[in-house]
DNA sequence: CGGCGTCTCCCCCGTTCGGCGGAGGCGGAT
DNA sequence: ATCCGCCTCCGCCGAACGGGGGAGACGCCG
């Protein structure tokens, strides 16, 4: 059952012990065979060019360039780039993310047990044919698309005009919002006109289109 | 290395030879057994119950029961319940959202090889340290709030009142839709105010956060 | 001190909007 | 043949809206 070529490992790691560690978990499968080691992400760069592994574990904090732009380069620059799982303490979410995006094939937590780590990366060897493959990569873009930099008119409106916005989004009139915020309708009527003016719309309706396109209102 | 006791796997596919070929090949391995089969969503449930696996092959199109709908089920209703990997011929994208949502562990493609098969079992029998655990959870979360179902006044609107909705929506007066539509400034009248009792709103810039609230434009 | 931005409020004016009721034509369903 | 839904248009009215211009108060900063 065990393939006659070992799968080829490098490891990407800025702490030796970490390097280590894995080295003699990975060297205990006869299926396994790490084949190097970097210490940073360009390193790990040149590493992967030079000894062409099957997989690559990379951590995330690295000096000089970190573990995602690693992958990034790495899967850009080869032509036929190996698998790249990324490595890390915490479970962050936009690490995992990033991973996703910049085209990582996993995502391995650094308190994973020995024998996690070794079918992660029998796993990741064999292909992407299984758990999420490539719609989790829609998954990531679709994030991507959700979360765009929002444009310059935010950080104009002031603290005042940005309520009244809000205010109309919800669809309040000028009357209601001045109820709301505790002062006159002529006071509305001139945030109102201010807003217009810095979102560039002509009225109200297109000033909550505006905010709804800039993903202005916090909670929706 | 192979742990005291098998992995103890149930297969729940309408197809007798599925379960068949399945069977085989798990049985290959010393450390996986089948403990039971399953040719409906609702026989998955009892016998997912009776006979208590650690690991569950689900296919998704099933007779009484889909798939998915017995997954939430054996989850909800189990105090312990087993890892689910769900499995299916086609990679549809919104079967693996509805997997992940469902709180299946894996999603496994009927074209996977044999290998592949068995390392999945062992992987999510292992538990979820591995390979977007949590994280792809919260990642199908935000897919299921970008993807919500439809109010019922979408479904209610003519064709008409909807192509003019679509204009509110991008900041048109009502003369400005007239001309757009070729018809008398009336008529758009007339179906704004359609939309705005279909749609239980009081004015234009209500009716088009509720478009916008529902996901009524497509693009953007 | 003197500008500058912000928040507050005022008046006037024309436009737009939304609510009301009505009407004719057209096609599908019963 | 009749009803019903949809699309098309009409007039009238009050309310809300947006533009224009202005003004006083406050605080910040150079």
């Amino acid at each position: 059952m065990t393939s006659p070529t070992p799968i080829r490992v490098v490891l990407a790691d800025d702490e030796r012990m970490v390097r280590t560690a894995l080295r003699a978990i990975l060297s205990a499968e006869p299926d396994l065979e790490v084949v190097g080691e970097a210490a940073t992400g360009a390193e790990a760069l040149s590493v992967v060019r030079d000894v062409r592994p099957d997989v690559v574990l990379m951590d995330v904090r690295m000096p000089e360039i970190d573990g995602i732009r690693a992958t990034e380069q790495i899967l850009a620059t080869l032509d036929e780039p190996p698998r790249i799982v990324v490595v890390t303490t915490f479970e962050n979410d936009s690490y995992v993310y990033d991973a996703l995006r910049a085209g990582a094939a996993g995502f391995l937590l650094k308190r994973a047990d020995a024998d996690a780590l070794v079918q992660a990366v029998r796993l990741v060897a064999r292909s992407d044919s299984l758990l999420f493959p490539a719609a989790v990569r829609t998954l990531a873009a679709e994030h991507a698309r959700a979360h765009p930099a929002p444009p310059a008119w935010v950080a104009k409106l002031t603290e005042r005009e940005g309520e009244v916005l809000r205010h109309m989004a919800r669809g309040l009139t000028n009357a209601e919002i001045a109820r709301r915020m505790g002062v006159g309708p002529a006071t509305v009527k001139s945030h109102v006109a201010a807003v217009l003016a810095k979102t560039g719309t002509r009225d109200r309706t297109q000033a909550v289109i505006a905010a709804y396109e800039a993903r202005f209102l916090n909670g929706g």
